[in-house]
DNA sequence: AGCAAAATTGACAGCGTTGTCATGAATGGG
DNA sequence: CCCATTCATGACAACGCTGTCAATTTTGCT
């Protein structure tokens, strides 16, 4: 009855210790060679490589976590917003992630929910993430951000606005290229332009209607009140504000809407209008997403590389967050304006006297 | 000089030993009230309570894995569909993962990927992930299945189709759908009626054919092969599949889109040839994506409780996973058919005879 | 009251790594 | 050729929990 293989059923976990057994050294030397340390001969570095790929052996992620006091994981917190926009934020992070062995651990909430703090803070406190990336319209939740500082918990902020020094941050000029985007329009010739604000909790969204007024008013364009229509980013929100504005005694011949979902409400209400695009009416989106392209006519807009600004504010992150809070740094990452046929000259009958 | 406060930096992680001394109990009490486990006294408790209460104490994530052998994360694996998919996947499975205290770690992959089963072992293997959920297409491809099953790595699909009885999966009834909803525009007058495929790799969506030439044959009605256009899920060949079946000598009265993103690539194109709709042409699609009512007319689809489905797989993985492969079961959560505008009554002069 | 069974609690050994520190070997300069 | 460095390696103690098992107390019956 010898004990040779038989109902060998569950041989536990592979472990550092028996790669050290074959490969005739220390644990702390299979350590070693795991985690690229330096001071360890080439010779031997390539035996215990070897009694790694032989064992097909597998380091255990919590372990090392629990002697190292990292996690591996970056916190991924955000408040619902486009599934198109999320994905991109996901996809940039992802990849920031993937290059350093590291997890994403995503955390939706809500912009107002108050016990948003609590949760993160107690996430962290339970070791399930190192840092955390904060996106529109969290990034400007005070409550939140304050809480994070105070508790040292590691964050960078995706959020447009340059302004502000405090904080690690990858923001956008949205303002700029607003201002870009109306001054395209008014080179083509329109006058009388009016704009379909975002979500008013959305800050963000704020300094986009800034952008635009700024722009309006150097060009010596005036920007009556009726011309400025709340919306709430959504695509019915866009549809409403878009029969305000249609519905105006002296309407816009061209509108400018602060994302692409409400731009394309605009141009579904102008078309059942039988308002003809672009011709009587120029429409302008913002964020670029593929509904761009399948709207008629296809839709000017503003394309963001939020895919980068993700990957790029999770790589500060995770550079940083081993060794403590991020210290204070801005990544500017520019938009640009992409004109489509949807902002057209103006047809001489609309355009002002 | 008293070592009072001063520059105590940087006090050292709370454990569960100082709650165990604050209660006066021993750090296996403290576990057993953390846990919910059985068998300690109610005031003993209360006591236990208390202590993390005044400490704010947070267990250590990562301790309790290495411990218990048990990460508390599940993997979702899936080839970037559209987002709208994923992002109700997504939130399904952080539903299920929420309750339960579990995190979610992203993978996403390539269909075609021949590393792709490695790179899952190996996750496992770094204990990063205690099971993973597969979506469409990735159920269907074999040789990841097949080394899960090999490896014992826990999973759990969400796949069309309820032949197979192998593995634990959710699915859905996508042929008997597609049937009803072709049995839909057939009891509304329609005789010529195409299909535009889904690609040719996504296995689901080649279901959805069988279901709707079945669906056809039973009627009586003919489907000659220039009425089944190859699409690959996208708008754009939607528009492609449209203006094939749109430029055919004797063009079908209505046209079934595999998914809603080609449907409205139909829509776009038919409305771009002044084919009035829904008069001359009905167009119904499938998922019933916000697109549906962003369309015009709105198109008819077929909804599926995406989330629910993957919140049903979540919870089944999260139940069985600690114990061990997953006991093969079948889960099906029924879609269902949802009419709008874009199907109607085909107009006398381009009915049938 | 007396005893078996159940409830309650704690001691202690892991879990599989990395960090610290000590030890011995190799190297370099005068 | 000697001594001070630097390199290479290993022993062993964390890391902060849970699992196992034994010890003690309480409970339920007769």
């Amino acid at each position: 009855m010898t004990e040779s293989n038989g109902a060998a059923s569950h041989r536990s976990r592979l472990t550092i210790e028996d790669v050290a057994a074959l490969a005739r050294v220390s644990i702390k030397t299979v350590s070693r060679v795991i985690n690229d340390e330096p001071n360890v001969k080439q010779e031997t570095r390539d035996r215990v490589l070897e009694a790694i790929r032989r064992l097909d052996y597998r380091p255990s992620r919590v372990a090392r976590s629990l002697a190292s006091r990292q996690v591996f994981v970056i916190g991924l917190l955000y408040d619902n917003p486009s599934p198109y926009y999320i994905y991109n934020v996901q996809a940039g992070v992802l990849k920031a992630c993937e290059q350093r062995g590291y997890d994403l651990l995503l955390h939706p909430t809500t912009f107002g929910n108050a016990r948003t703090p609590e949760e993160i803070v107690t996430l962290h406190g339970q070791s399930r993430f190192d840092g955390v990336l904060l996106t529109p319209p969290l990034s400007d939740m005070e409550a939140l951000t304050a809480a994070l500082r105070e508790q040292r918990v590691p964050f960078v902020l995706i959020a447009p606005g340059v302004e502000l020094e405090t904080d690690a941050r990858v923001c956008t000029n949205d303002e700029a290229v607003v201002a870009e985007m109306t001054r395209h329009l008014v080179g083509l010739g329109h006058r009388r332009i009016a704009f379909v604000a975002g979500h008013p909790d959305h800050l963000a969204v704020g300094k986009r209607l800034a952008g635009f007024l700024s722009a309006m008013r150097e060009a010596g364009l005036p920007v009556p009140a009726e011309y400025v229509a709340q919306g709430y980013n959504s695509f019915e929100s866009g549809e409403a504000a878009a029969r305000r504005l249609l519905g105006l005694p002296n309407p816009p011949t061209a509108i400018f809407a602060a994302n692409d979902e409400m731009a394309a409400g605009v141009i579904k209400v102008a078309r059942s209008l039988g308002i003809d695009l672009p011709r009587e009416l120029s429409v302008a989106g913002f964020d670029d997403t593929p509904m761009t392209a399948q709207v008629w006519p296809a839709l000017s807009s503003v394309r963001q590389p939020i895919a980068r600004m993700a990957e790029m504010a999770a790589s500060m992150l995770i550079e940083a967050a081993a060794s403590g809070p991020v210290p204070p740094t801005r990544q500017l990452i520019p938009s640009e304006v992409v004109v489509r046929e949807s902002t057209a000259p103006p047809a001489r009958s609309s355009a002002d006297h």
